[in-house]
DNA sequence: AGACTTTTAAATGTCTGACAAATGAAAATT
DNA sequence: AATTTTCATTTGTCAGACATTTAAAAGTCT
């Protein structure tokens, strides 16, 4: 494990790059044992200050974990579908926020994907995942339900959707376009008539699922992808009707 | 933006975490800047070392980006596709590496997104779309390529695929997706006969591609999937026989 | 006046040395 | 044998210093 004194790039940037590139390629393995800060820090001849930034800058994506005390030290990470879950909705989020992502792109990404798990959703799905979205249809159905929880309930709902193919690698990358669509979702206005409408495409999708027909689920995925990019592009043409008053 | 005095975590996580908070919810905006480290030591009542591993945290998930000298300092960065996309393969990469994920659902969920993309890619897909996928196509024909430079070519070919899809947010999950799954294809020794057969689906999906015949596609990467299963099923198989003897 | 050079202030990058706090092993005590 | 104490090790934090980079500002020359 070595740093190239040609790189311009940081010492800090080069060192964590260098352990990355070790547990990538295998050559630490999960829970190894990293040398303690004062023998990187000799190893790569530099400072303890600067092993330190190194070693946070792999903390903060998960791929170790440190331990104070005797026989502490920074440990070779086995990241979880969770940990994994929430960088990738951070980033997800911050990607469609700073990149004037359209909303019809962002839908159509969504809406694909989650299409995708339907044949996997229709062959595994339990009374478990089931009874989550009829309780979720069911609070939706609530009159003085705010904005707010409705975007909440209907990630649920299509959470559940998403677990129902049984696929932890889906679920990871699923969950992740969900919930990053959010703050895009939070923007329309749901009003008791696209509710109305929206539940209506949510029971079809779980009637579909409960029978197992795959082809339905799409196709009732497929409806709601396009109304929803109605809504969205309403709210985009009441804004630019507002702005030019 | 503060930071919790009961959280048990370090300062410096702490603190990336307060950053990270008024980056996502708007607080901070691109291109800001953000106080100077001394300031911000100032602000959290802690050491500049603390300040910088907090800092150095964000820089790691792109969050922020450092410039030297005056008038430089830590800006809130445009987080690109790129740079979320290597983000993505390196964590996709070893979560599967690191969670004993089965090649049969890795392999679900890759052509399962990949699947997502057939619509879209048939209507979007344009002549450079088709030459790269031939041109691939006429490098998995020729006789003496190693299997590594196969599955190098293969990754181009869905690429490709996915780029015709011309949506950035699809591309984006799914190039890491497909990108991910590279170390667990490496594992399979592609024979000429399985590499014939390989071409033959590639073919038939790019036939399909050119006529716009979204179902075909999908059909084909179907049969793409469970072929790649069978052959990731026998490498597991003979492994576990070598392992009797 | 305008173009070029030099100076300077501000910021990050790195190093050194120190102490605090945590932690588990080992030693001492009951 | 069980419990307590000691102790060495390691990370977490702090303070201060110097090096390096950078662009604005000041100065100089034509």
């Amino acid at each position: 494990m070595k740093i190239n004194p040609n790189d311009a790039a940081d010492l800090s940037a080069q060192i964590a790059e260098a352990i990355r590139d070790a547990i990538i390629n295998g050559q630490l393995i999960v829970d190894e044992r990293l040398p303690s800060e004062a023998e990187l820090a000799e190893q790569f001849d530099v400072s303890r200050s600067t092993v330190r930034e190194a070693l946070k800058r792999l903390a903060a994506q998960s791929l170790i974990r440190t331990q104070r005390g005797a026989f502490g030290g920074a440990f070779v990470n086995r990241i979880s579908f969770e940990e994994a879950h929430g960088q990738q909705i951070t980033t997800s989020t911050l990607l469609l926020s700073m990149n004037a992502v359209s909303f019809d792109v962002a839908c159509d990404a969504r809406f694909a994907m989650e299409r995708a798990c339907a044949p996997f959703a229709a062959e595994h799905r339990n009374a478990d995942h089931l009874a989550t979205m009829r309780a979720e249809i069911h609070r939706q159905s609530q009159p003085g339900l705010s904005d707010e929880s409705w975007c909440a309930s209907d990630v649920a709902f299509h959470r559940a959707l998403v677990d129902a193919a049984d696929n932890p690698v889906l679920s990871y990358q699923l969950a992740g376009a969900v919930e990053a669509m959010q703050p895009l979702m939070n923007m329309i206005t749901f009003t008791a008539r696209s509710r109305e409408r929206i539940i209506k495409l949510h029971t079809d999708i779980t009637d579909a699922l409960e029978a197992h027909d795959s082809a339905s689920i799409e196709k009732s995925l497929i409806d709601l992808s396009t109304y929803t990019k109605t809504l969205g592009d309403d709210v985009i043409a009441a804004k630019q009707k507002a702005n030019q008053n």
